[in-house]
RNA sequence: GGGCCGGUCGUCUAGCCUGGUUAGGACGUUGGCUUUACACGCCAAAGGUCGCCGGUUCAAGUCCGGCUCGGCCCA
């Protein structure tokens, strides 16, 4: 057997790792073994937004632990890659960085800057990920701004719409006035703000009444269709049905009762516009009221608003506000807090414009959406109720067109005589309309031969929400269905609402088949503070600069060890380091391992003759690869990391070694079978160890089997060795006995040692055992020698009687007591001044 | 206003589903020790009325109800 070197040198040891490991291909998926069960990881391509941040370290962790532990248990698995690139945070980003409105520029050349900014995020993206460890077929890697990609996006909204779930229409949808597209409702933040409610007097129409509404958006009176109250509100709803006058564009509409209305709020009298916000949108389906266009797509008051038009809104509201003060309409002004809708990427506040867009049915299928979700496993369970709340809560359908450039393009054209839509056919794509016509050669209508290619294009979630499919091989190769659907879709608590959920809504949709079998959730990184970790706050951590310091076992170890599955886990330092001195003492346990085992010839137990220690060991081991695999199994990493860690430290080391390491030397005084006997139960003890950390912490674990066990094991990597299944017939339970009641004597004797500030190696001349009964008695004289080896003991009496009060009590076996006659030494003699 | 999650030594975290040991671990603090792997080590110590109140039970950190504070999501 090879020894380590003394040092471990996390960088080279991992960058050697990493390389060898793509050398060998051994972490591709197999199309040709239908012997091993598949195990498909949707894992969602990440928006390249720069350099990789401690949230992607946290969650790509997480999916490799899952890949290795899964291949290790014999699974072929597929642990993909790509990119979702596009969307409006690249578009904005170029915009800023180039000072450039992308309007003003052909399209085309635009997109070629996005596409060269997005690249150059993957690189560093990619560097990160690498470096991480991560055991990704590469040879999945693909783009969503690639042509090959639309192809699919496309090819899936054409299927969808020959089976009618997709649909152009005119409704109200979200829509962000400076980056004027829609969005949807999954893209609009709330945030809280100070508002400014005004009070504003309503003539009722022919009389000298009035009633007084009350309303946050003024500006918005010129679009006002209808006034509301509750109509069980004993003070108005006499006034349902009667006629009141809207001010300053002397309108007359009607009083309607509504529910909805809360009396206490403002007046209990409440304007409804088209539209204010979502509430309106109710209403004036409901009651069938007319609408008024008030804004156009970039903010500003359209033709309709009068006088005001041209404005743009907060100007319009200052001369509102004025007007009213004028015509001593408006009673008062005060102040409140308001949570209002804004746009997720540049916080304007999201309007509700009514937009001719492409919609697809989505709500029609939130029934099938939770009975699917429900029989999805989750990890954590309970956050699988995110997914159910928002697909119930969900009261529009899915805005997929988009007003941005760099996205899939929506693949229909129209017909510039008669207006016919022509949709792609399957075999077109992937095709830009705004480059290409339609492969007709008439519209097959009107017979007219002139096309307007949609302009529009595609929500990016369009792109990522088939992620299930494109990665099982659709539409390409006929038996996709043997990674469909996927094993386990991974997804953070802050995606479950769009990732999770469009997911879900279009494989449905698609193929009538749920989209994943589970979904494993993680947790937000935070800040040291435990605050969100921002640059801003300044608690923020480069994860490049993280794995060049500590290496990526160590921050792994953080990662998987840091938090429960699913919470939110501080990035902290000192766990890092912790890892990293774990791995310390692991490399130095199996250097040490390495040295004693020189001579050691890999054997069967059958010819072994293992001592009680041996025998407690290796039951523990056992218990150990119980435990940890059930945490696996129930993606409880940190239990799993904890688990090992503390076995391998405390148990092995601190314990085990600690009580055999005179075997090992003094083969003379102990006989060469039980010197044997201890060199294969720390073999086969440190290399269960190494497989169940090996997810966790890949390339130490590696180096260290490789050095040590490749030869004889047999396999050309780890990775590639089955996991160890646990084998209850290597629980001993009556050995783990009386090995807890040996180690806790020796250690008792050595903490004796150490408070009468004696050296460890101080001779014990004579130790006398008060054992108190038979099977204690014999546990101790059974290990003898190892108890006279790990303690230093001259000459060892074991009695069978009671203490009765005598000597040093065995904490935790109290009946055993111990007297130590050491060598009259002073402690400077003991340690040879 | 609704939903979900959480409140455990100075800090972070496990245990709670499936009630029952002295509530486990890490970091930090303090003291001791060079011990033929490791001072990035070893041995030990201090530090917790498990958010509050009530209930169920022989027994509650764990189950039930209420309250409170914090986080997230939604209206």
């Amino acid at each position: 057997m090879q020894s380590l070197p003394k040092d471990y040198n996390f960088a080279e040891i991992e960058n050697k790792w990493q390389l060898k490991w793509q050398e060998m291909s051994i972490f591709r998926y197999d199309w040709n073994d239908t012997q091993r069960t598949s195990f498909s990881i949707d894992t969602p391509p990440p928006y390249p937004s720069g350099e990789l941040h401690m949230g992607n370290v946290l969650n790509w962790t997480y999916f490799d632990m899952v890949a290795r532990y899964k291949r290790s248990r014999g699974f072929n698995v597929l642990f993909p890659q790509g990119w979702d690139c596009h969307g409006l945070g690249i578009e904005i980003q170029v915009e800023k960085t180039n000072n450039i409105r992308k309007r003003d520029l052909p399209p085309d050349q635009f997109r070629n800057m996005c596409m060269a900014l997005v690249e150059k995020y993957i690189a560093m993206m990619k560097e990160g990920i690498l470096k991480l460890g991560c055991s990704i077929d590469w040879s999945t890697e693909y783009k969503t701004m690639d042509p090959d990609y639309w192809r699919r996006t496309q090819l899936s909204f054409i299927l969808l719409h020959k089976k009618g779930y997709m649909y152009l229409g005119t409704h109200p949808v979200n829509w962000c006035p400076h980056d004027e597209t829609a969005i949807a409702d999954a893209e609009v933040d709330y945030i809280k703000r100070e508002g400014t409610l005004h009070y504003i007097r309503f003539p009722l129409d022919g009389t000298n009444e009035h009633l007084l509404i009350a309303t946050s958006r003024p500006e918005f009176i010129p679009a006002c269709v209808a006034v509301e109250v509750n109509p069980s509100d004993e003070r108005f709803n006499k006034y349902i049905g009667k006629k009141i006058v809207v001010p300053l564009v002397n309108r007359t509409v009607t009083i309607i009762g509504e529910e909805s209305v809360d009396p206490c709020f403002g007046t209990g009298v409440v304007q409804i516009c088209t539209y204010g916000d979502k509430e309106d949108v109710k209403t004036v389906l409901k009651h069938k009221l007319p609408i008024i266009r008030l804004l156009t797509n970039n903010g500003q008051i359209s033709e309709a608003g009068g006088k005001y038009a041209g404005l743009y809104q907060n100007q319009a509201r200052t001369a509102i506000v004025a007007d009213l003060t004028t015509a001593g309409l408006l009673e008062k002004s005060e102040k409140i807090m308001q949570e209002v809708g804004v746009c997720e990427r540049c916080k304007t506040h999201v309007e509700i414009l009514e937009q001719k867009q492409w919609f697809m049915k989505t709500m029609e299928l939130t029934d099938a959406v939770v009975k699917a979700t429900n029989e999805v496993v989750w990890y954590p369970d309970f956050m699988k109720n995110r997914l159910i709340d928002w697909a119930k809560a969900l009261d529009w359908d899915w805005v997929i067109s988009r007003q941005r450039l760099f996205a899939t393009p929506i693949p229909v054209w129209y017909c510039k005589s008669c207006g016919e839509l022509i949709i792609a056919e399957p075999d077109w794509v992937p095709i830009d309309p705004k480059l290409e016509g339609p492969r007709l050669k008439a519209c097959p209508k009107c017979g007219g031969t002139e096309f307007r290619g949609e302009t529009d294009v595609f929500d990016t979630w369009m792109d990522s929400s088939i992620t299930c499919a494109v990665h099982a091989g659709w539409p390409d190769r006929a038996d996709w269905h043997r990674l469909f659907p996927a094993s386990m879709h991974p997804s953070g608590t802050d995606i479950i609402r769009t990732w999770a959920y469009y997911l879900m809504v279009r494989h449905l949709a698609l193929f009538d088949e749920t989209a994943y079998r589970s979904v494993l959730i993680n947790g937000m990184v935070l800040g040291q503070d435990g605050r969100k970790m921002s640059k801003s706050l300044k608690n923020y951590a480069a994860a490049p600069e993280a794995l060049g310091k500590y290496g990526a076992d160590s921050i792994r170890q953080w990662a998987a060890a840091g938090g429960a599955t699913g919470s939110d886990i501080p990035y902290r330092v000192q766990d890092v380091e912790y890892g990293r001195r774990f791995l310390v003492k692991l490399w130095n346990a199996s250097g040490f391992a390495s040295k004693l085992l020189t001579d050691y010839v890999p054997s069967k137990e059958g010819n072994i003759d293992l001592q009680p220690l041996d025998k407690w060991m290796l039951s523990k081991a056992e218990n150990t690869v119980k435990k940890v695999t059930e945490a696996f199994e129930k993606c409880q990493f940190n239990i799993a990391v904890e688990e090992v860690r503390n076995f391998t430290w405390h148990v092995l080391c601190d314990a085990y070694l600690e009580a055999v390491k005179d075997r090992l030397y003094n083969p003379e005084a102990h006989g060469q079978p039980q010197k044997v006997a201890a060199q294969y139960t720390i073999y086969e003890v440190l290399y269960k160890m190494l497989q169940l950390l090996s997810p966790v912490a890949p390339h130490l674990t590696e180096e260290i089997y490789q050095t040590l066990y490749a030869e004889a094991k047999g396999y050309k990597s780890l990775q590639l060795a089955p996991w160890p299944s646990f084998n209850p017939e290597q629980v001993d339970e009556a050995a783990e006995r009386r090995g807890d009641l040996i180690v806790e004597l020796i250690g008792q004797v050595r903490r004796e040692k150490a408070e009468k500030r004696m050296s460890l190696n101080n001779p014990i001349k004579l130790l006398t055992i008060y054992a108190g009964d038979h099977s204690a008695a014999e546990a101790i004289t059974s290990a003898e020698k190892d108890i006279k080896g790990a303690c230093k003991v001259e000459k060892l009496v074991v009695l069978l009687e009671e203490a009765q009060g005598r000597g040093r009590e065995v904490v935790q076996f109290a009946a055993v007591h111990f007297v130590a006659e050491h060598q009259a030494v002073t402690p400077q003699q003991s340690r040879g001044e």
